[in-house]
DNA sequence: CTAACATGTCAACATGGTTGACATGTCGAT
DNA sequence: ATCGACATGTCAACCATGTTGACATGTTAG
């Protein structure tokens, strides 16, 4: 068994319909996919500063400003002086936030789940294994902050 | 094992650094991500109308619009009358288009068999097995075509 | 004190998507 | 033969997300 053109279509066919389970909820709430993306790095590494967010997600501080600022406003995220230093702020989400994120991630860990009851735990480790792989290269070029998202 | 919010920020990481090796050669052409996704579908599928290829790509017609009159005047693509009908334009890609999708694609399947090389080919199935229940739902509602692109 | 650093913010622009509208040509059914 | 449904081409206005470049402000380290 070898490597097909075809698990190229389903690696995008299978990414959308991972994305468009998170897009229906969201749409809901009037955010979009970077929304979601904040608040899922925020809820999980509190107390992270802009820079590193920015870093995690892969886009310039600048891209982050406008969906940062309409978190703020809208209460689900906080900014606070650092403990470390008073020139970084620690971001944190509130109560409202954590719960939106939950309400968009919900819904993806429940499609996961049934695929996983249907396939096994052993598509499950080799899901990991295969995107482990593919994530380490993008890895390494990333913040620290970034490799605690996907481990202990 | 079950299903971990890890996961999400794993599925997220892979897909990113899988799509970045592709962006990297598609720079040097001058081309962006809809057009290698253009270039992907119109090669494996030649003959495909313009609808069909808006409905597996999940985008609109006119959205469609701008990045293959692109993909026409560069060359990479023709647009001729179909067999069937009369009103439909069966899309196919000209050698030059083949040539730079190859060139788009190639290292991504090269980084699949690097990373399945050190997985294991269990790893493989079970990645497969999961990539086809998430594309389940956005299948149903794609048009035939789409199918094909992960079947034999 | 000064230079490096983290941040906030604005502007101009690129890419990729949406909906709505309208014209053209073709096919099928009456 | 006409008429409606269909596939397409195309334009416009707009939205979401990203980029680079520039510049101001406050903070910390040497």
């Amino acid at each position: 068994m070898s490597i097909s053109e075809r698990d190229i279509a389903l690696f995008f066919l299978g990414w959308r319909g991972f994305v468009d389970t998170a897009d229906a909820v969201l749409a809901e709430h009037g955010l979009g996919r970077v929304d979601h993306r904040v608040l899922y790095v925020v809820v999980r590494q509190p107390g992270i500063t802009v820079s590193e967010l920015a870093g995690a997600l892969g886009i310039s501080r600048q891209a982050l400003h406008r969906p940062l600022s309409g978190l703020l406003r809208r209460g689900y995220v906080t900014r606070s002086a650092s403990a470390r230093s008073g020139r970084e702020r620690a971001l944190s989400a509130t109560a409202a936030g954590a719960a939106v994120e939950r309400a968009a991630t919900g819904p993806q860990l429940a499609q996961l789940e049934h695929v996983v009851a249907a396939a096994g735990d052993a598509a499950l480790a080799g899901w990991r294994a295969v995107m482990r792989g593919l994530a380490e290269a993008t890895m390494a070029a990333a913040p620290p902050r970034t490799r605690h998202l996907i481990e202990s």
